[in-house]
DNA sequence: GCGCGGCCTTGATGCACATCAAGCTTGCGC
DNA sequence: GCGCAAGCTTGATGTGCATCAAGGCCGCGC
């Protein structure tokens, strides 16, 4: 991409390069360009083939699948500073497994899977970090297939703006939605009709109150309470 | 252990061993022991602790979690040869994420966390052995939270049916169900009631014969083609 | 200004699957 | 042999969420 001196100071600070040293973090720059798109843009489908991952550096991405009838579910809403897309590495044919598309324009750089593994050979703390994120992607994906099979809609909704509160934070809090709520609501596997309602009713319980995208949440405790 | 040159002689098969050299081998040794368990017993519970992963040896295992009105979702049902809680090994607080119970009786390998973990620095090729499982691991989640939010019941037993056909086989096949109907409903995440009415529908358009845990395709290729 | 399209909400209706309940079969202990 | 429990099936009923439809609000282009 030319100029590569920011690049390389930006990437010493991802899970994916911290671990390199400067000799390393040079020669992968050659495997590295970066790529902008719009809001709406198709950046690959399910089942092409995979030469690359990503690392998204503005802007937001969704990753998701499409049933037959057209039904959509968004298996992961990509932003700012979070690479995607890395397991195609240790793919022995690589394809991507989901959809990609802009939601809201941005950039991003686009690492070449072979110089990337070959880098990888020669740095367990690299290979160690990649594998804390695949674990705590795992992790990620049983409580959403828990929350899919053992907890209704009121519980995914709940869940998911206690997971808006940042951490340790009791009392009164107010939260923002990060997106439109049909974007939320294709995340938890529901509609925006049901996401609308659910709302509604926990606000009805005095639980929420909800002003636009502003959630203020009197008292954290007693929603984690009645999450059922 | 005592008796571990057969153990070394079966570990050399699995993955998480194959790559490693005799030295490493005998090294890892010390780091495990065998646990026998009953059909039912409780092997360790979602949160506790987890300084060990594991290695079914013979028997069946199921990892599960459980909703507050006491619901059971299988996670996943390991069978003879299958490593699991692996993923233990890159928390920095290692707990297990589900309960495991045996099933059928059996006898498991206990590898402990640290010592295998210091072994995993020297051997890139294991690195990526583990590396290419938890892939795996992460696509069969996409697929299951696809199943989940964008099929029907109908679907996921077909889909399930299916992937009990032996690759590449075509025309008529007879399945033989790994399990008891109720264990499979519990991973399909459906009740044993439509489970058995699925079957039931399947068997009245001919796409399948039910004859108690075998069941007959005369045609795999139509089976497929009625998923929906 | 006005019209139009996207997003959100609200209500009426429908449907897939769960729940509840009963009956059948099989295996096991006595 | 009998009684009992576990697993499976089948039918009747219930319910949570989707679907369908209409209306309000807002931003944007004309």
């Amino acid at each position: 991409m030319g100029d590569n001196g920011w690049l390389a100071r930006e990437l010493r600070h991802h899970y994916l390069f911290s671990a390199l040293n400067e000799t390393q973090r040079a020669r992968i720059l050659s495997h590295v360009f970066t790529r902008s798109f719009g809001a709406g843009e198709l950046l690959f489908s399910r089942n092409d083939p995979a030469p690359s991952f990503f690392l998204l550096r503005n802007g937001v991405v969704k990753l998701y699948r499409v049933s037959a009838d057209g039904q959509e579910k968004i298996m992961r809403l990509i932003r700012a500073g979070q690479s995607f897309a890395e397991s195609i590495m240790f793919m022995d044919q690589p394809h991507y497994p989901v959809h990609g598309a802009g939601v809201e324009a941005g950039e991003l750089l686009v690492i070449e899977r072979s110089g990337y593994l070959e880098m990888l050979r020669e740095s367990f703390d690299t290979c160690r970090a990649v594998m804390v994120q695949m674990t705590q992607r795992i992790q990620a994906h049983w409580d959403e297939i828990e929350a899919l099979t053992l907890q209704n809609s009121r519980y995914r909704v709940t869940h998911y703006l206690l997971s808006l509160v940042p951490e340790g934070q009791r009392g009164t809090v107010t939260v923002t939605l990060p997106s439109r709520k049909m974007l939320i609501a294709a995340q938890l596997a529901i509609t925006p009709e049901t996401l609308s309602r659910v709302l509604r009713v926990l606000s009805d319980e005095g639980l929420i109150e909800v002003q636009e995208e502003n959630i203020r949440i009197p008292d954290v405790d007693s929603l984690r309470k009645r999450m059922h």
